[in-house]
RNA sequence: GCUCCGAUGGUGUAGUCCGGCCAAUCAUAUUGCCCUCUCACGGCAAUGACCUGGGUUCGAAUCCCAGUCGGAGCACCA
């Protein structure tokens, strides 16, 4: 037994293929089986082909949260080979009001987590679909024009009671129904109900409303002539139908939707997609909330330098500090679908990003606010530390030392002649601390093996670069070796005892500093 | 007020449909040890959870009822 414990994966299993084949193929049959994150789709089987939308409004460049809609139907779609489109919902000109650069800042972020949609639709563009859905839908006796105001219909609503015009003959409907498409009346005139159940149980459900008048011009040049716009329940359930959804997997702030819609579908004949409703996220670790119009404001007010501030919860701002867009998708269908609401850890994204980039990621030394320490003793010109401690092959850093070096405090030792006044130079050497001098002991490694002299990161005090390193709790300046001057911009480094850093751009001139961002531990 | 959901360690998740294989999975986190020219990686170990109360049953995380707590909707927002 214990013999068995000792060997390795690759010798257990080899030793259990001889013995019992047919184990080991059971065993890692079910090892296949539990690879993915995600549940099953349900009815996945009732359909040829898995279609799914991402919807969002383009008020905004994405916040964290948003990445989770297409890791998880992106994920979906590699799963069961299917099809994935991004249609903005931007059918509200005025109270969500759409930003025009964000149509493009999505597909950017979109793109950023790796994912390419096999097709982009914009609800503005369509208004004549709806018109149209609208007029059938009359004419089938589904809908009527209401001209309550929204409290005396509120009122009438709750006590389950209709309105004076549900009645209406359908011939003025028709009629009323045009000239609201037709920018005839003004904002709160007139809107169009859809005839559902007003005795509904439910209060959320009674005929609610499909069609209303916004005074506002929608800013796509495009879309700007249109006055009567479509609420997201009917715009949203007629596109799904028209766009082949089988799925939809939205939040539970939705989860009346699919029981408002199903009365449009039944009227038409229509089967109603299968839906996923999950709960909100929530990110640990940041002091801004995750919201596009709180994040917005603290831009406008100052508060944050832009959507890729480091504190602000956003992806172009995790982009900025080097983490890859795979790390975040990861943790995200780690979270699964349940309809409660769960706090995702930025430990675990930090974790899923480490594993990718730890290996080619190259070691430099970084020192946060130096203190000059004058060398003497004689050490030698130059410090080869490896670029990569599990990579020899890739070779060292020659970092030139002068006649002093940049020591974090507390590195540096306390001067008591009764502890140990020996550090070690990482990559360098043996120093002997003695009157604020480093004194080149030339002691061996063997004296850090054995214990006692501690070693240290360090860079020269002349030649090393000036860093400034944005972190989300603010920036961190000092120092990095000679070499991370020669470095790209977007190149990633791991600065040794500090972290992950992505290098953003380099100054120009001499004492200009470089500017990195800091990524995680 | 009306109507829907939900509840497993610090966090996320598996198991719940079809009760026993669950003194509960995996990941992350934290701590300790090992490895190491710091860190990271890797290895080992520890920590830590079935919301509460009833019921059904030989047996309940799982089924039923009640309660508690939490979330969502009842917009001319998405």
């Amino acid at each position: 037994m214990g013999r068995v414990n000792d060997l390795d994966y690759a010798e257990k299993r080899a030793r259990l293929e001889d013995l019992a084949p047919e184990a080991l193929a059971e065993l890692e049959a079910e090892e296949e089986e539990d690879e993915y994150d995600l549940p099953d789709l349900p009815n996945a089987e009732a359909h040829d082909e898995i279609r799914m939308r991402c919807a969002p409004n383009p008020n905004g460049p994405w916040h964290v949260g948003h990445a989770r809609m297409p890791a998880v139907i992106g994920t979906y779609r590699e799963r069961y080979d299917g099809w994935f489109c991004v249609r903005f919902d931007d059918t509200d000109p005025e109270t969500k009001r759409p930003d025009l650069e964000a149509y493009d800042a999505i597909l950017d972020d979109l793109d950023y987590l790796g994912f390419e949609p096999d097709a982009t639709y914009t609800a503005s563009d369509r208004l004549e679909t709806y018109y149209d859905h609208a007029r059938d839908l009359i004419e089938l006796g589904g809908a009527y024009t209401c001209s309550c105001s929204g409290e005396a219909f509120s009122e009438l609503k709750n006590s389950g009671e209709p309105c004076p015009h549900r009645d209406k003959d359908e011939a003025t409907v028709r009629e009323e129904f045009e000239a609201m498409v037709d920018g005839e009346y003004d904002s709160g005139e007139l809107v169009l109900r859809v005839k559902t159940d007003i005795e509904h149980k439910n209060p959320a459900l009674r005929d609610w409303v499909a069609f209303r008048m916004i005074d506002t011009p929608h800013p796509r040049e495009d879309a700007s002539e249109y006055r009567c716009w479509p609420m997201l329940d009917f715009q949203s359930g007629v596109d799904d139908h028209l766009l082949e959804i089988t799925h939809i997997i939205r939040g539970i702030d939705l989860q009346d939707s699919a029981k408002r819609q199903q009365f449009v579908y039944d009227y038409f004949g229509w089967d109603y997609p299968d839906v996923i409703h999950w709960g909100h996220v929530q990110l640990d670790d940041y002091d801004v909330t995750m919201s596009t119009s709180t994040i917005s404001e603290l831009i406008e007010d100052g508060e944050l330098d832009g959507w890729d501030d480091p504190r602000a919860p956003t992806l172009k701002s995790l982009r900025r500090r080097g983490i890859r867009g795979e790390a975040i998708v990861e943790a995200m269908t780690g979270l699964g679908t349940s309809t409660t609401d769960v706090d995702l850890a930025m430990s675990s994204i930090y974790a899923n990003n480490r594993e990718l980039i730890d290996e080619e990621t190259d070691r430099r030394f970084f020192v946060r606010d130096g203190t000059q320490v004058p060398l003497a003793g004689d050490p030698p010109a130059e410090a080869n530390p490896p670029l990569h401690p599990n990579h020899e092959d890739r070779g060292v850093r020659d970092i030139p030392v002068g006649d002093a070096v940049l020591l974090e405090a507390e590195d540096i030792p306390d001067g008591d002649e009764n502890g140990e006044q020996r550090i070690w130079l990482k990559g360098f050497g043996c120093f002997r601390f003695d009157d604020g001098v480093l004194r080149y002991t030339a002691d061996d490694i063997d004296v850090v093996r054995e214990g006692g002299v501690d070693v240290v990161h360090w860079v020269p005090a002349d030649g090393s670069v000036p860093v400034r390193m944005r972190t989300m709790d603010g920036d961190v300046t000092g120092h990095a070796e000679p070499g991370v001057g020669d470095l790209a911009a977007d190149d990633m480094v791991q600065f040794e005892r500090v972290g992950f850093a992505r290098i953003d751009r380099h100054g120009d001139g001499k004492d200009a500093e470089t500017v990195a961002y800091y990524a995680h531990p």
